[in-house]
DNA sequence: TTGTGTTTTATTGCCTCC
DNA sequence: GGAGGCAATAAAACACAA
């Protein structure tokens, strides 16, 4: 703070200090030991303020002579007439609001540069009428306020992501449960389709998909396949639902660090993967020919593994070409 | 008019930098 | 160690509904 150090000589008592003493006249402290080059500049009488700086003048703003009268542009607006202007000089001294021209004056510095060199903070003090610590502490509350608005745009932008995550997140879930869906009906008709055909005294195959119905698709490794051309999908329900990273594989080559990711502390088990199930042939010629993505890819985030960015430029995460369906905002690696 | 919530001005204490 | 920044806070000023 510009006017710190002067805050620190004319400091004392609590906070409260305003309207404390009527040694204290409209906002100019008494300081408590040696002077400042503040307190020089602004101790005694307020002529020390009179006439124009070489600074864009403030009466451009305040279009009269304010600068004249410093500390009374309000009191201009609301009062008239030498008696109650004595009266107001003499009355002990309240927290008093900058005029709407010295506001803008000061915003319109602060746009320029939020920060206030002393020589700046002198100039502008002189053209306000104000005291130099006045306009540092202004210039102070005015970064305080910047920041928080700031905090609540940003607040709003990662909200917004997180709610485009989500729904990513929850139409894929859908969309998993359908081809879950399909998985079992084919499976079904797989089984009943060779069990007509071992009734015909054929010797009976040995099928991967012979596994019991019920059992959930699982991701295997593609890396067994002879065709790597065509990675399927495939998902253990668990994976989804446990948060349990038992998919992720850090030599994958499709493993990404998202430590960095506003998400989470570097270290954690963010990341996301392509996952290729080690599936039948049969199964991976099926799956390579429907609608299934060619790629796909999780983000974990936590316990919730949420969907990740789109594994090619062309496809999201669905494997739809990208235009069909509005990717998050953001991915932010 | 009054109670209440919000905004603005100002203070204090702590921290960092030189 | 002084200067200046920031967070937290107090308190005056203001806005506004009842």
């Amino acid at each position: 703070m510009a006017g710190a150090g002067v805050g620190r000589v004319f400091g004392g008592g609590s906070s409260g200090g305003v309207g404390v003493g009527a040694s204290l006249l409209f906002n100019q402290r008494v300081p408590r030991s040696s002077q400042s080059p503040e307190s020089l500049f602004i101790s005694g009488s307020t002529s020390n303020f009179l006439g124009s700086s070489s600074m864009v003048s403030f009466e451009d703003v305040c279009g009269g002579k304010r600068s004249e009268r410093p500390f009374f542009c309000t009191y201009d607006q609301e009062e008239n007439g030498d008696e109650d202007y004595d009266d107001y000089f003499h009355q002990p001294e309240k927290k008093r609001r900058l005029t709407v021209e010295q506001v803008q004056f000061l915003e319109k510095s602060f746009e320029v540069e939020n920060k206030l060199e002393p020589e700046r903070k002198v100039l502008l003090a002189k053209d306000l009428g104000l005291q130099p610590r006045q306009v540092a502490i202004w210039f102070q509350n005015r970064r305080a306020r910047w920041k928080t608005k700031q905090l609540e745009k940003d607040f709003d932008s990662l909200q917004s992501n997180f709610n485009n995550l989500k729904a990513d997140y929850e139409n894929l879930l859908q969309e998993k449960e359908k081809l879950q869906a399909e998985v079992v009906n084919l499976t079904d008709k797989l089984l009943l389709k060779e069990k007509t055909e071992g009734d015909q005294s054929e010797p009976p195959k040995t099928y991967a998909a012979s596994k019991t119905v019920q059992e959930e698709p699982v991701i295997e490794s593609a890396s067994e396949s002879e065709d790597h051309l065509a990675p399927v999908f495939g998902c253990k329900q668990e994976d989804l639902s446990s948060g349990k990273s038992d998919i992720i594989d850090s030599d994958s080559p499709h493993y990404v660090d998202v430590s960095h990711s506003p998400f989470g502390e570097p270290g954690d088990s963010y990341a996301f993967e392509a996952d290729h199930s080690d599936i039948s042939q049969d199964d991976e010629d099926y799956l390579s020919k429907s609608l299934l993505p060619s790629s796909h890819v999780f983000l974990k985030i936590g316990d919730v593994d949420y969907p990740g960015p789109p594994a090619t430029s062309s496809c999201n995460n669905y494997g739809l070409p990208a235009d069909d369906h509005p990717s998050p905002l953001f991915w932010p690696y």
